[in-house]
DNA sequence: GGCATATTTGCAATTTTGTTTCGTCAAAAA
DNA sequence: TTTTTGACGAAACAAAATTGCAAATATGCC
């Protein structure tokens, strides 16, 4: 595992909520320089504790597309089928989120589509035209309250 | 609603994947100069299109902090209830995404939590210390098999 | 503790990227 | 037809990121 000391924390935590705060701006905050922070960042991204950097868009400025959510249950849970369900359904656009679950269902899919027709053709194709899928819950998304990926790094 | 063309939604395109591409690149990708991108970006993050620009941490290169889905029923579904409710979840740190939504739950949360106690604590303040809880499903993810927020933009 | 080695840092110079200015052009309005 | 508006690209400019290098700090070993 990387070692990451106080610094790179901060530098995460700054970086998780606004990546377009330039690296002076970081130093200054947590006091170091321009250059020593972005050596730390280069290494946080080669090391892949930084994973991505991407824009977040507002779903509501663009169309209107709706989120739903989708439990999905497999009819056996053999290993082989679920690292080729995995596959499907990281493979899917649509697909916004995809998590491997324990309880009643295996997997819950956050899916995001420009109709109901469109929601009706995924689950044709994802969950009726797969055999190994027992059934599937749907629940329609009525307020996004918060959305993000943010994980908490300075309490822990 | 804001007018997007065609070269909007590339650069949306690109920057949700990767926002640190120059934007002399994307220019070239997608036929335009760079001052005509940058005017661009500059008017899809005022008006809000661009809602955050962020760094995606990898959970695994953290402490391995635990991912869990609960779902949540209120006792009453009146508005101020709701409202409120909101308001906590939003609050809360360790609430990373929060939906409100249709079906037989009025809340899914994704919440991550670097301990089961520290889950549990969670639970106690943000469930059982709330009257207006009914009741909440837990299911702890196994398998974080796709994260993001990407929106489809080219189809739709 | 003391020494050699590894890292990490800050400063200054360089390079790259982002932003502004300005003149041109095309489409819509007068 | 003329004016206005909006968007464009080229060039100039400003800001930010990156690199080279010497000094400082930390690490391991005797």
């Amino acid at each position: 595992m990387i070692a990451l000391d106080a610094f790179d924390i901060s530098i995460l935590s700054i970086l998780q909520t606004d990546n377009t705060t330039p690296q002076r701006d970081i130093g200054e905050r947590i006091g170091l320089s321009a250059p020593a922070v972005q050596r730390r960042i280069k290494r946080l991204r080669e090391t892949g504790v930084i994973r991505a950097d991407i824009s977040v868009l507002d779903p509501e400025k663009l169309g209107r597309p709706i989120t739903i959510f989708t439990e999905v249950k497999m009819e056996v849970e053999k290993v082989e089928i679920v690292r080729q369900a995995k596959e499907i359904f990281s493979g899917t656009p649509q697909v916004q989120q995809c998590y491997y679950v324990t309880g009643d269902v295996d997997f819950i899919l956050i899916l995001v589509v420009y109709s109901m027709k469109e929601y009706e053709e995924l689950t044709q194709q994802l969950f009726f035209g797969n055999n190994n899928v027992k059934n599937f819950k749907t629940s329609i998304v009525l307020d996004i309250v918060k959305a993000g990926l943010n994980i908490p790094v300075n309490k822990q």
